[in-house]
DNA sequence: TTCTGGGTTGAACGCTCAATCAACTCTTGG
DNA sequence: CCAAGAGTTGATTGAGCGTTCAACCCAGAA
């Protein structure tokens, strides 16, 4: 037999070009707000093939949420991996590549997932499963290089909790920053978790010299 | 001329009835999901009564948020003064009691506020700016616990900063135990603020002792 | 060449939405 | 008793929504 093409790019993408246009236009004005007639427009498609795709606006939803699983690790973890070295910078690394992933914006979309967390929390299960999924690897993504600080933190820290919180108050903080219009609140948050981390790490310290310390 | 009455609960008050359906229908489905027949069957009121006191949809949405700021002194900081007297414990007096309002109902709604935060967010400038006012406001609140701590807080702490990362913390968890549908994540939440306040605590402690300390 | 079927076209459908309005009721002051 | 106006009624409107579908296109297999 011949050897069948590897499929690169084969076509413009009819699906992909609907899922990118969804994507953006439900991250900038919300699921809800959106009309389908709108993502057609954008996508440079027909209603037919929409609907060819996904039998409904709400499987589409979950064409979008499956990207952003995706993503996550080629888009968010790897570049920040990438430029920093040192684990609990890492974390401060991805907070600040966010920001500035935001910022050209004028902070007024805030985190795509968060949003949708929002606004479709009393939807079908399969959405609200695909939400937490996104949640859930971003944790494990913080809590990973939280394990790799070691005993930069102290022993009696709850690393899962404390890898929640950093996720916990990035969102509230774009939230915020949202909401006001400014980087202020997000930049006072990252500061706050700056100094929570500060403490933490000359509490361990404090903790190794009292063990290892005089005899 | 007799004494006119004073106004004691004159009606069954169309407006207020209008204003309390909104409200609650807008924490339960979010704003653009909440129809105005829906409102309407609620409330127990016509449309033309509505559009009465209400010239659209988006002016009993102003109404609502102003219902929120005025609502917050009596029914949230109050209470929460009216129990605990220490001013870092009310702080978490705070989270406590937003705990036991959310949890009855499964965590499932949210933050009223921080819902339509997010939802409303390119609307018109009057809601982003009532938004923006209730958020201050519970910030101010929080900002008066923090500077009543005096001296129990390092001298170099940015008060401000903080109070605003307590508010954040809170939206932040409460947004997170939405999605997830569990109150875990709220909790978890509230405990590294808990361990953040405790080694702030510590650390002036440490600070006091080394200014009236060995001379 | 003919057949097959994934992909595409775009008008049309039924429905719900926010908003309107002419007619009505009730309260109050003179 | 009347006049006036605030408050109420509820059918109606037009726009926009998500979705459907019969017809069509065209690449590759038989």
């Amino acid at each position: 037999m011949a050897l069948p093409e590897l499929k690169l790019d084969p076509k413009p993408d009819t699906r992909e070009r609907i899922v990118e246009a969804a994507a953006r236009l439900f991250h900038e004005q919300g699921y809800n707000a959106t009309g389908i007639s709108t993502i057609l427009r954008e996508a440079g498609v027909n209603a037919g093939s929409l609907y060819h795709f996904f039998p409904s606006k709400e499987a589409l939803l979950v064409g979008v949420l499956e990207r952003y699983v995706h993503g996550l690790h080629p888009i968010v973890i790897g570049p920040v991996e990438a430029k920093t070295q040192d684990p609990i910078e890492r974390v401060f690394a991805l907070l600040d590549q966010y920001r500035n992933w935001l910022a050209p914006i004028g902070f007024s979309m805030g985190c795509p997932i968060g949003n949708l967390a929002l606004e479709i929390a009393d939807s079908a299960p399969q959405v609200r499963a695909l939400i937490d999924l996104n949640f859930q690897n971003w944790s494990k993504a913080v809590r990973a290089w939280i394990d790799a600080a070691g005993d930069r933190l102290p022993a009696t820290t709850n690393r899962h909790e404390l890898a929640d919180f950093v996720l916990t108050v990035m969102e509230g903080g774009i939230m915020q920053s949202r909401a006001a219009r400014t980087p202020e609140a997000f930049d006072a948050c990252v500061s706050q978790l700056r100094r929570y981390f500060e403490l933490l790490q000359e509490a361990a310290r404090r903790e190794r010299s009292s063990v290892s310390g005089p005899p």
